[in-house]
DNA sequence: AATGACAACAACCGCAGTTAC
DNA sequence: AGTAACTGCGGTTGTTGTCAT
């Protein structure tokens, strides 16, 4: 259902990784012009990309405000004290945690603590029913919430200090620094 | 040193809800 | 009231980096 707004110019609409170029163009026009009505953006901008695919970019990455980096063990609870309340509403859980994405706190709850609630349950047995780890319904929400609660893998056994740290953005030497970009554009005035 | 497996993250896709006409 | 356009959300996939063999 999603509506194709650049019908004639599909074959020039940009896919992929985003170029510091595009990173660029997207914070100075936001500067100057306010940041919604994403698909004209998009256009007036001057990017090849959807209005999504821009809205994305800037939400999940280029805000001045986006924490980039560790979660914290703090924000660590939190999460997992929200998603027990209510399942998958990234989103939502998002707003308690000033900074954070729900795209980043749904790839850090998918690759990290999915990982270690399976752990647990093949450690503790066959709690048969604990886990359709899928299905964050609300309908799971309290085996979920036993779950993090019960659940302490060996290797941090239960010490949310030991939890692996993810690593830290910066160290990508490929991407450049929030600073940098937002120096730039402040630069280019 | 080469390479295969795995983890982490960025970005895309499809759907549903909302708004404007 | 119906429909098109737009936005936001959640799930999924693709890419890249790291580690083990």
């Amino acid at each position: 259902m999603d509506k194709r707004p650049f019908n004639s110019q599909d074959a020039e609409v940009r896919k992929g990784p985003w170029t510091m170029e595009e990173d660029l163009i997207l914070i100075n026009y936001i500067a100057n012009h306010g940041e919604g009505v994403w698909n004209s953006l998009a256009k007036s901008a001057g990017l090849k990309r959807t209005g999504k695919s821009c809205r994305l970019r800037w939400l999940n990455y280029l805000r001045p405000d986006v924490r980039r980096g560790n979660i914290t063990p703090e924000e660590q609870l939190l999460i997992m004290e929200l998603h027990a309340k209510w399942g998958n509403r990234w989103s939502k859980i998002a707003k308690h945690l000033p900074g954070r994405t729900d795209n980043e706190i749904k790839n850090f709850w998918r690759t990290r603590i999915q990982k270690h609630i399976k752990q647990a349950e093949n450690c503790s047995g066959q709690n048969s029913e604990v886990i359709n780890e899928q299905q964050g319904s609300s309908s799971h929400v309290s085996v979920m919430a036993d779950t993090v609660d019960t659940y302490s893998p060996p290797s941090y056994q239960g010490n949310m200090e030991a939890f692996p740290a993810p690593l830290p953005a910066e160290s990508n030497e490929n991407y450049w620094s929030m600073e940098e970009l937002w120096s730039m554009q402040l630069l280019n005035g």
